[in-house]
DNA sequence: CAGAATACTCAAACCGGTTTGATTCATGCA
DNA sequence: TGCATGAATCAAACCGGTTTGAGTATTCTG
């Protein structure tokens, strides 16, 4: 391992000539450039990052801090919202350092991580209403971007897809086509983005005067399992007036919700509606569902991508609230959404 | 953000003694200790990580460099492998640096990490054969552990599974089963594990004295999508003779087979047999295939756990050698083989 | 050719910790 | 009381870069 006095005395120059050689500063004669370049390569000359990130201040590591227990890598939204994220960073030359730490010392590892300077910035995924980690990384005048947002009035740099109005549009929709009785099938209660969306459903389902009863309204794990067991259960006999139209926060719950139709003998499309919001995962197509599924569409990797370019700017010191985007999500009507059925026409009381 | 020194200066200590104090060391007293404790606290201390890592050379946080082309975190394979070892890693308190490298620069990459000095060791996934890496790093001297192992004579640490008997024993099920027309599905061409499964099943069948065409063995992308494509083509009339078996290299490429044979009318588990290396992905459970699916199984999620213990040990010094681990799967056999159908008689010449 | 401007180069300080070797202080024993 | 012993602390060097401020060549101007 060279280091930079080394290759200095080799040339017969001070460190301070050899720095700036090779970091491409205007002082330093051209003939003394090439040859000090020229030494650095025939030497294998690396600058150690640890000494180069103490001397500068800057790491050219931004951090995202996961709750050990909830492995968030075995969520697929998450995972694709990573990969856009990685290959953002990467185009950036940026690295991206995992960390991980238990659900109660969370915030804490925020704090430290920010304190000990390891990171130029941070990641903030999923937040929650009021969430925390935002007012901390706030008041620490810290550089962070985050996946959503929340309706706190702390200035901060976000990127989300338009909840409210994806679903409000889902959900006009199914009450266009006469559906009078529509369940919704949420994200984890708690979530920023579980909150907006229901509040669009219920906003639009008001304004027609239609009722939803509490247990039409569910909040679970986003899984195809999940939607599956759920839906099964609405769908029972024994449960009552069955909802003649689903909408869910992720495909892979309306797959769920596919086969649970399926297996009551419905027919999808016709007996009951199905709309989803598509975060476009790979390996999961809609288009490809029988039938194809109707969605409010918005690639979650785009988000990792772009809030990788905000998180480079935030850090060049970008005012945060001229980083902050919304993006609208198309809704896109394939068969498995449809007029509702003549069985269908009787509401739901309270 | 404090610094030692004012800390120290704060204290009326010296800049040694304090940071033996908060590094535990016993050549300070108790009641110093104890003092600067509190204090450290009151004013919110926290060790420079970057600082801390130049005076100690040791970083605390092991990298994988991935190439930005192929983005691993779309497979689900690997997914769960990232998984498993974030999850090891978080025990020991380590922190895991992503770093993306274009293709060509992969190695480049790797020996600027190494050269300077950024982590502590490297985990390096789906080894080719006489893969470079491996070379570059043990020549280099620097702690690495692998998933997955080459045929190559260096001594390193690796965490495997044994892909030799997994697919030794489901050609001989398959062979057994009185199937003389057999194809494999494997993973990407140049992936040792993929070599290694490919030689224990020819081998197998040569003791059987059983031929395989080599159209009937491919090499692709892991997913549902290609085993469908791969399937159909296979089962095509225009064709020829077709399989009675599938062995898949995932469970994702035998969900394809199935929805190909479904769709060309055979029915699974009689008139057709599919065997599948099952790497137990969650939200894809073999067992709940239909027909349930009989796979030789090994959880990729543990060998994450497994190579992060080795890690920890490999930096610390423990001979590669002592840390090589390869572990069975275990054969499971369900519904979805069966014996070798009346047509399936007529052996492929050459 | 003197004097000023410009182009290079260097020594030293700095980033914020850890660690070595010496020094001070208190205690134990003769 | 005098000296050896051990405990506790400190000053200074170190990790390996970057950056400031000064100094020396070199070239330009009159």
């Amino acid at each position: 391992m060279t280091t930079l006095r080394e290759l200095a005395r080799h040339l017969g120059l001070s460190p301070a000539t050899v720095s700036r050689a090779l970091n491409g500063f205007p002082e330093v004669g051209e003939k003394t450039r090439r040859r000090v370049i020229e030494a650095s390569e025939r030497l294998n000359y690396k600058a150690n990052t640890t000494a180069k990130r103490l001397a500068t201040g800057k790491s050219g590591m931004v951090g995202m801090i996961f709750r050990s227990a909830r492995n968030l890598l075995v969520d697929p939204h998450f995972v694709d919202f990573l990969a856009g994220l990685s290959i953002g960073l990467a185009d950036r030359e940026i690295d991206l350092i995992i960390h991980t730490a238990p659900p109660g010392e969370l915030l804490a590892h925020y704090k430290r991580f920010v304190a000990s300077g390891s990171v130029d910035g941070m990641i903030v995924s999923a937040p929650e209403h009021n969430d925390e980690r935002i007012t901390t990384l706030h008041e620490r005048d810290f550089p962070f971007v985050v996946h959503g947002r929340t309706a706190d009035d702390v200035p901060y740099a976000f990127f989300d897809i338009d909840n409210d109005g994806a679903f409000a549009s889902a959900t006009t929709l199914l009450a266009d086509l006469g559906h009078k009785r529509i369940a919704l099938m949420n994200g984890p209660a708690g979530l920023a983005f579980v909150a907006q969306r229901e509040t669009a459903f219920r906003r639009v389902l008001e304004e027609r005067r239609i009722n939803v009863p509490a247990r039409f309204v569910s909040h679970d794990e986003m899984s195809e399992d999940q939607g599956f067991t759920r839906a099964s259960a609405l769908l029972a006999r024994a449960a009552g007036l069955p909802p003649t139209a689903f909408i869910c926060s992720s495909t892979l719950q309306a797959l769920g919700v596919i086969r649970a139709a399926t297996a009551a003998g419905l027919q999808v499309g016709s007996d009951i509606s199905i709309i989803a919001h598509d975060d476009v995962l790979p390996h999961l197509r809609a288009e490809h569902f029988t039938p194809p599924l109707t969605v409010t569409r918005s690639p979650i990797r785009d988000a990792g991508t772009a809030l990788a370019e905000m998180m480079v700017l935030r850090i060049a010191g970008t005012d945060p609230r001229k980083l902050q985007r919304i993006v609208p999500a198309d809704l896109i009507v394939r068969g498995s959404t449809g007029a509702a059925p003549k069985s269908g026409g009787e509401a739901w009381l309270q």
